[in-house]
DNA sequence: AAAAAACACGCAAAAAACTGCAATTTTGTT
DNA sequence: AACAAAATTGCAGTTTTTTGCGTGTTTTTT
């Protein structure tokens, strides 16, 4: 195996897990500690990770709680954002599903805007309570404590018995033929739920997301109006969605 | 576990509830109290936090006197937090209402607390959503955007189908003879219903609070079983609640 | 004042890191 | 193709770091 390769994988690993233990490298790429350590020595001196007595850790040595805020791709999700907010006016009635996309969303309403909003999220639910136009509703229930939103049949019933001008759901994958798919069946079973009931259904999705499946169908690309992505709507990548006849910004 | 993980989370802990005991980083990083006290005192010699008998405090870089305003009478409120944490218990099913005082006695929630919790409230939904040893619910509804609190039928509906082994509840006015009152219908409806399907009512209530009254009842004094202020219980303030019955913390 | 909890110091075992060195592979040049 | 220089890798021995434990001291609580 390539030195590089190895650093690769390394680099991988440490972003994902914010740390990595020597051994357990030692293991994965089959070389000798010696070999891992002056892995991570070279890596230590680029700056890239912070070598520590058994491994070594990710170099944002940035405490926690910001990495809320370190959202992953984050100027891709705020030009979504961007391109999204001409699809909101004034006076909807507007579903908005979670996800840190959604959360850039919400972000961005002007303090002008006059609209009435449902959402699970947490987090978007704190945002737009200090919004002064927007009326807002809480879907209660069963707390998915990872994503932040509420799910459950509580939140079922809340939805049956409404009717919303546009929903932005929270995208987990996107596939031209399979349509949207996420990764647990009870928010499934609550995406599907938000589509249903509104007029517009709109999926802010970074372009990493397109052509992935998660386990649990949530809907079927017809009932997808509008994709929003980072990529300019003449991308080849989008070409399938346009070709069954979804709006794509 | 790395010694800078265990330095991270200890760090989470700390930022999080202000303050950490020995005991409990040991108990939740699986490993000896000398090992937890050479983390804190290197913590302690980076300046990150300050070490106490016991434990450690945040070695908080924003003074101490901007906080003090951001929340009224923050100190009291953390007072009164400290010791109604003695009366919830693991296993037990907890609701808790809003209000800055609630909210702080959840900050104070060990990160070893095992229970369910269910609320009305977006900051303390928001807040639990990281601790590791809570089932969450969250009640839905129209959202009261100044306290940030979900009222309205669904929470009723909700409620109705439910029993709690506590409840705090969040008091604006605690008056010996009418009980407790707040400012909005709605918001009264809703404290009424959380009180009633609860085995205990408790109300964390600062001094200045008591005997002032506001239009819309609540409960009367005689379903609030426990009442937590930042007096001692001697206080003659208090006099009026213990003579009816109420424990008064 | 007594008991309990928290602390500090030193020690020893284990794990990890470093050092120098030799074997092997890769690279560059004639 | 041939050869030398450079880079890479693993090994053995040594040093450093980490960690838990025992012992005794200090602090807190009752």
């Amino acid at each position: 195996m390539l030195k590089e390769e190895r650093h690769q994988l390394i680099l991988e690993e440490v972003t994902r897990h914010n740390k990595v233990r020597s051994a357990e490298l030692c293991r994965m790429l089959k070389v000798s500690e010696d070999t891992v350590r002056r892995d991570l020595k070279e890596l230590a001196d680029q700056g890239i990770v912070r070598k520590v007595h058994g491994g070594a850790v990710a170099n944002s040595l940035i405490p926690q709680e910001y990495r809320e805020h370190t959202i992953d791709h984050i100027g891709q999700k705020r030009a979504i954002a961007e391109k999204a907010l001409s699809l909101v006016q004034d006076g909807q009635v507007i579903i908005i599903d979670g996800g840190t996309t959604n959360f850039e969303l919400v972000r961005l309403f002007p303090e002008s805007l006059q609209a009435t909003v449902f959402t699970n999220s947490i987090p978007i639910a704190g945002e737009l309570c200090s919004h002064h136009g927007i009326e807002l509703f809480l879907f209660g229930g069963k707390v998915l404590k990872n994503a932040r939103v509420a799910v459950g049949m509580d939140v079922l019933h809340f939805l049956s018995e409404l009717y919303a001008d546009i929903c932005f759901i929270g995208t987990r994958s996107l596939h031209a033929g399979l349509g949207i798919s996420t990764t647990r069946r009870e928010e499934a079973q609550v995406k599907r739920k938000l589509a249903e009931v509104s007029a517009q259904v709109v999926a802010l999705v970074t372009s990493d997301k397109i052509g992935t499946l998660q386990p649990f169908r949530v809907v079927e690309l017809e009932q997808v109006h509008t994709i929003v992505t980072e990529l300019p709507p003449g991308d080849p990548m989008l070409k399938p969605f346009l070709d069954r006849g979804v709006e794509v910004l």
